[in-house]
DNA sequence: CAAACGTGGAC
DNA sequence: TGTCCAAGTTT
């Protein structure tokens, strides 16, 4: 409808009483979004591993390229293994891209594996294999955008940060400025609407930046949001008005079967399981038109995931060395 | 700026 | 069974 105006800006804070939360924890009135947000997160933040002091800014990092566009549930297990085998950017960076991309299993979209090996590169090579804690030194890392280095900044080193992701997009949308659903980028005007909710402590703020996500994540859901277990629930301009079902034009055909990237994940797939470089013949076997095999494989090279190595072999990236018979 | 980029689980 | 969706970034 309107693609160029901000779904999250333009309402005013609510002055209402929520009534039935005891918020004492902040000397300002009790009833604005943040508090009430941060107020339900005391009680019912998922107890994720990322979220312990233990993990630091590299758990945080890495944590966040893992999420991005990836459930929890699936993150989980990876990120543990992940951080036992490389605890810091320094032991990532001291083994091989191959070696990431293979750990980094099915989560999806492999070249954030890639990103994160070079990302751990960067911060041995320009910060001392400290996970930086400015923004814009977060930005210029690969793999790491808008979202990402905001989240870390909040996340790990507890900034006053706006933190927009899909999740507060939503909520926020439908909290604030009563629309079923968020517009599709995250802009400028969007950081600006969200920052303006924000507690003016460092600390809360980042406490309320959680808070928001993991509302948007449990509660104000896509499919089925669970408003009778929202705190937003006495105040949310979208239930207020009815609940009214996301106007305008469905979006995104965004099939999978049969496109490139199910080829590309097919050939991925054979080569994170061998450990060394493989006959090109061996990648034939999984899919049936040349054409596309190949223009897949190219993508993959460009990406710099996978090496052509001499022999009509190929292997995945710093490993065509090739050691193996 | 729209399109590309993986994968698996829920409905 | 097919569609929708999940803590985005890059070009």
């Amino acid at each position: 409808m309107d693609p160029a105006t901000s779904e999250l800006a333009g309402t005013e804070p609510t002055g209402t009483d929520l009534g039935s939360t005891d918020l004492a924890s902040t000397d300002l009135g009790s009833t604005d979004l943040a508090s009430t947000a941060t107020a339900w997160f005391d009680e019912n933040a998922r107890d994720l591993p990322w979220r312990h002091p233990s993990a630091g800014a590299w758990g945080v990092l890495v944590s966040e390229i893992m999420l991005q566009q990836t459930p929890v549930a699936r993150v989980e297990p990876a990120w543990r293994s992940w951080m036992a085998r490389w605890p810091d950017p320094a032991s990532l960076a001291a083994d091989t891209a191959a070696e990431a991309i293979r750990a980094w299993g099915r989560l999806g979209y492999p070249r954030r594996a890639l990103r994160l090996h070079a990302c751990a590169q960067a911060i041995v090579e320009q910060h001392g294999g400290v996970v930086p804690a400015r923004l814009e030194e977060l930005l210029a890392l690969p793999g790491i955008g808008t979202y990402t280095a905001r989240a870390v900044a909040a996340f790990a080193y507890g900034q006053r940060q706006p933190v927009v992701d899909t999740n507060v997009r939503r909520l926020i949308a439908r909290a604030v400025a009563g629309r079923a659903d968020a517009g599709p980028a995250t802009t400028v005007a969007d950081l600006d609407a969200v920052e303006a909710l924000l507690p003016a402590s460092d600390r809360l703020a980042a406490r309320a930046s959680a808070a928001f996500m993991e509302l948007g994540a449990l509660i104000c859901t896509a499919r089925s949001p669970r408003c009778h277990e929202c705190p937003f629930w006495s105040v949310c301009a979208w239930r207020l008005t009815g609940s009214p079902a996301p106007t305008g034009p469905t979006r995104r055909p965004q099939r999978y079967a049969g496109t490139d990237r199910q080829v590309r994940g097919l050939l991925l797939a054979v080569l994170r399981e061998e450990s060394g470089p493989v006959p090109a013949a061996r990648l034939d076997l999984v899919w049936p038109e040349q054409a596309q095999r190949a223009r897949a494989l190219a993508g993959l090279v460009e990406d710099g995931l996978v090496v052509p190595v001499s022999g009509h072999r190929f292997a995945l990236a710093g490993e065509e060395a090739g050691q193996h018979p």
